[in-house]
RNA sequence: GCCCCUGUGGCGGAAUUGGUAGACGCGCUCGACUCAAAAUCGAGUGCCGCAAGGCGUGCUGGUUCGACUCCGGCCAGGGGCACCA
């Protein structure tokens, strides 16, 4: 017996058990067929899954599912970012090992994904914490150590003094240790690098191939690797300070160089260093410089203060002018030369500088038909075009002339017998510090040895493991604290030595995962060459867009090192990107001003708008602004509850269907229960399509009445636009489109309840619901199987393949053109898609809308664009 | 501070990328079924106007026969900024 209603909850723990015991999404198993990688960003264990891995992982399901039913050979991994903070953080707080917390997070977070139903090949599971996995990640850190990739310098991290440790730059709140409250200090550490910066070219011109990402995130990542031209210019010194007589400063604007008032140096600039040696105020304000954080942003929003040293340097162009040299707190150390010189008149910030220390501002740059008399600068710098003024020799070139004539005239005279200055290519991108002093990460495989230096360890002695006996209750690294991990001998000389104590970032960990998955078992090396060729570049990569610039500018990077030390992969790891936004959610506060959780909350809509009171009690609650769902303002939906109550397939079609996947979706109850809706109209509707629909296999008949002509061009055209929709990832797009579908069929099935039915309709009714239940099947695969087999058929909707559109039932024989007289829109004409110009041109132009909105005036201009509009000038 | 994105009915959004603005859904209103409710089904729904018509895509100016779409200026919200992942 058909029941009414669709029971997700015997049918998808039923059909999800099927899929498993056939192992269908296995991939690998059609050699013969084309391969497509899809693969979603994986998630962090953090024990819950969230909304955001609903709607991540259901795209990247739909995807899977698509290219599964058009023929493809589908690899569908997923797997666990598994090294991280938040262990520790556990472990600090509950004594919770890192290890057992991660595992057990794991598997509640592989059981919730479960009950998704996604289409995942769950053999290839892998996770970053697992020996298995980062001994491979190891061996690479030594294939780049040998290919040169691998630095070892000295850079600056965030140093909490009480809790001995390094923070990272989230935990430093207000320049304060988030823990210890105590006052951040800048201290210098000797890490291990990647050498990113070898490949800044090669990964910037390498943007312009990447055709399926996201023009933003393109242009995102070309900003941060920062190429510039300048030049590197030298002053010297007016009076030597000890052994130095000159400061170097790197520019992009040489051109404004008569208009310099200072120079200044970043705080950790040599000479900096050196004038505070013997400078007791300036090395006060240096340390003074130093609290507060390393971010770019701390330092940048910080007011700009600065030192006058009291030295002084001589302009290039002018033995006779000299300017003041200051330390200033804005100037960064990894830019450049980590000095400039100030022109106010053309950098806002060289300007609230002078503008702070009374620097003045000399205009050198006029914009063309302003009169340089009127030129002043106030509180607003000029960057602009412009003719050079004030300049010497400079005078009334562009400033691209300038640029030049600064450039070669540095080039040609010389200081201190070398040129005064070179042209120069800068790059912002900064070689990536990958050593962390932390204990829940990939150890790096080194050995310091006092007489033979940093040894890699060997090979055969792969993975270093991280020793399980730790504990949290102290502060400072387990790992260095540890009784006898890091004592072992040198490999080279056999001499007591000393283990590294770091461990790798854990974005290491995620820029070689994707390659990991085409050969997760693998023993002996990262992934095999046949399995790398076979499946790499990833066809499709999803995840959000907060990942724009590091993780994935790592993971080109790191493609790249990985083909320089002899591995067979892709220079590029993702061919299509995606960036999906956001799930956020209404807030909601209670009389005592505390979050509540939507759960805790009844929402009333009547003449007033919408009205939300807490279900306990009652009482009025304020309705919040819509925001990222987070734990601290209980936003938040539970995956399983809504599982649990609503059934996996409307979660995911809500998450799908509401909004466009690059946008965030605002989750809705509502929503959520016009998404179950659906589903039971779909098994409803189906049951009905099944009592007039020929058997299933039936062939097409010969002749084809009119409603069963119309019928098959309604279900064709939809199976053309849902098919375009899921390429271009506007899943929102495609499913609307099925419940236009939907709609349609009720409107057919209404008018032959009476009748009776044809074979030809009869015939359109069964390709009708076919189809709809092969085009639900990505989104919603459970209720999609309980249809196809409520159809009679006998195997799996998610083994059927993908309904082709017949393009002559796609095309349309009339079309309606609108009508405009001078752009306005007046009437509306239907005619033969192949009507000639002359037809339309009468049948427009005799509207009675088109005569009254002509008003008798002359036809001035008739535009006639083929199949979408007609607009009549007058 | 710097870089990037977004802004369309009461709400989420659609618009073949310069060619009918508001598809589809949510909500709401009215009706059918029901003792009643739920569920379901049908009709309506941008704003003003009795209508003809007018106005409408954050604001403002421009290009065009035609602008949600392109360009300039502004406003608001969001993401990233190198040790959160």
């Amino acid at each position: 017996m058909r029941p009414d209603r669709y029971n997700f909850a015997e049918a998808e723990p039923h059909w999800q058990k099927i899929w498993e015991e056939k192992q269908i999404f296995r991939a690998g198993t059609r050699a013969s067929a084309p391969k497509y990688y899809v693969l979603e960003m994986f998630p962090y264990p953090s024990g819950r899954l969230h909304m955001g891995h609903v709607r991540n992982y259901s795209m990247g399901d739909v995807i899977a599912r698509f290219m599964r039913a058009r023929g493809y050979d589908v690899l569908h991994p997923m797997g666990w970012d598994a090294f991280g903070l938040p262990a520790e953080n556990a472990a600090a707080q509950t004594g919770a090992h890192p290890a057992k917390w991660t595992y057990a997070n794991i598997a509640a977070m592989r059981a919730q994904l479960k009950t998704l139903g996604l289409s995942l090949d769950w053999s290839r599971e892998i996770a970053t914490c697992d020996p298995e996995y980062y001994k491979h990640q190891q061996g690479l850190f030594l294939d780049f150590l040998r290919a040169g990739i691998v630095d070892r310098k000295k850079s600056k991290v965030n140093w909490d003094p009480v809790d001995m440790t390094v923070l990272a730059n989230e935990q430093v709140i207000d320049g304060r240790g988030w823990r210890s409250g105590a006052l951040v200090e800048q201290r210098e550490l000797t890490q291990w690098f990647l050498r990113i910066t070898c490949y800044s070219e090669e990964l910037l011109t390498a943007l312009e191939t990447l055709e399926r990402w996201p023009e933003k995130v393109r242009l995102m990542q070309r900003n941060w690797i920062g190429r510039s031209e300048g030049v590197l210019a030298r002053f010297a010194l007016a009076s030597p300070f000890g052994d130095t007589r000159e400061i170097e400063v790197f520019t992009t604007r040489a051109d404004t160089l008569f208009g310099a008032k200072f120079l200044a140096l970043a705080p950790d600039h040599p000479l900096a260093k050196a004038i505070a040696a013997q400078n007791p105020d300036l090395a006060a304000f240096c340390e003074d410089c130093r609290r507060g954080g390393t971010s770019a942003e701390a330092i940048e929003t910080a007011e700009k203060q600065g030192f006058d040293t009291g030295l002084r340097v001589v302009h290039p162009f002018d033995p006779d002018w000299t300017l003041p040299v200051y330390v200033a707190n804005f100037i960064l150390m990894d830019y450049g030369t980590g000095a400039i010189f100030g022109c106010p008149a053309h950098d806002q910030r060289d300007l609230d500088f002078a503008n702070k220390y009374g620097l003045g501002a000399t205009v050198v740059v006029c914009p063309e038909g302003v009169n340089p008399a009127d030129l002043t600068i106030a509180d607003a710098a000029f960057d602009g075009e412009g003719r050079l003024i004030n300049s010497q020799f400079l005078d009334g070139m562009t400033v691209e002339q300038a640029k030049n004539e600064v450039a070669n005239r540095l080039e040609t005279t010389a200081l201190f017998n070398a040129p005064q200055g070179a042209r120069k290519v800068n790059f912002k991108l900064r070689d990536w510090g990958v050593s962390r002093q932390r204990y829940w990460g990939c150890p790096i495989p080194i050995i310091h040895c006092e007489s033979c230096g940093a040894v890699p360890v060997p090979n055969e002695d792969l993975p270093v493991k991280l020793p399980e006996d730790v504990t949290f209750d102290q502060p400072g690294n387990p790992l260095d604290r540890h009784p006898t991990w890091k004592h072992v001998a040198c490999p080279s000389c056999g001499a007591p030595s000393r283990r590294e104590t770091d461990t790798m970032d854990t974005f290491v960990d995620s820029s070689w995962y994707y390659a990991r998955f085409t050969d997760p078992h693998n023993m002996a090396e990262p992934a095999s060459a046949p399995a790398l060729q076979r499946w790499l570049p990833v066809d499709q990569y999803i995840g959000g867009i907060e990942h724009a610039i590091l993780h994935l500018l790592y993971s080109r990077f790191f493609a790249r090192a990985m083909r320089d030390s002899g591995h067979a992969t892709a220079a590029e790891p993702f061919a299509g990107l995606f960036t999906q936004g956001m799930v956020v959610h209404e807030t909601y506060k209670g009389p005592d001003g505390a979050w509540l959780s939507p759960a805790a909350v009844r929402i009333e809509t009547g003449d007033g708008g919408r009205r939300a009171f807490q279900i306990d009690g009652g009482a009025a609650v304020e309705i919040g602004p819509i925001e990222k769902m987070s734990k601290s303002k209980k936003n938040t939906v539970d995956p399983d509850e809504i599982v649990a109550s609503y059934g996996a397939d409307t979660a995911r079609l809500f998450v799908l269907s509401d909004s466009p996947p690059d946008r965030d979706v605002i989750w809705s109850d509502e929503g959520a229960q016009g998404a179950w809706r659906f589903i039971q109209r779909l098994w409803r509707i189906t049951g009905e399509l099944g009592r007039v629909a020929a058997p299933a296999g039936t062939l097409a008949p010969d002749a084809v009445g009119p409603q069963a002509l119309a019928l098959r061009q309604v279900t064709h055209r939809t199976i053309a636009q849902v098919s375009e929709n899921i390429e271009r990832l506007r899943f929102n797009s495609a499913i609307a489109r099925i419940r236009e579908f939907v709609n349609d069929l009720t409107t057919a099935l209404d008018a032959v309840t009476e009748a009776g039915v044809n074979a030809d309709l009869a015939y359109a009714f069964r390709e009708a619901a076919d189809s709809l239940a092969r085009l639900t099947a990505p989104m919603t695969p459970h209720v999609a199987e309980a249809c196809w087999a409520d159809l009679g058929h006998d195997g799996l909707v998610a083994e059927a393949d993908w309904p082709v559109a017949d393009p002559a039932l796609v095309a349309q024989d009339m079309i309606s053109l609108p009508v405009q007289v001078n752009g306005k829109k007046r009437a509306e004409i239907l005619v033969p898609h192949d009507a000639d110009e002359e037809t339309i041109r009468k049948e427009s132009l005799g509207q009675d809308a088109v005569v009254r909105a002509m008003e008798g005036k002359p036809l001035k201009k008739f535009i006639l664009v083929p199949k979408r509009i007609v607009n009549v000038v007058v």
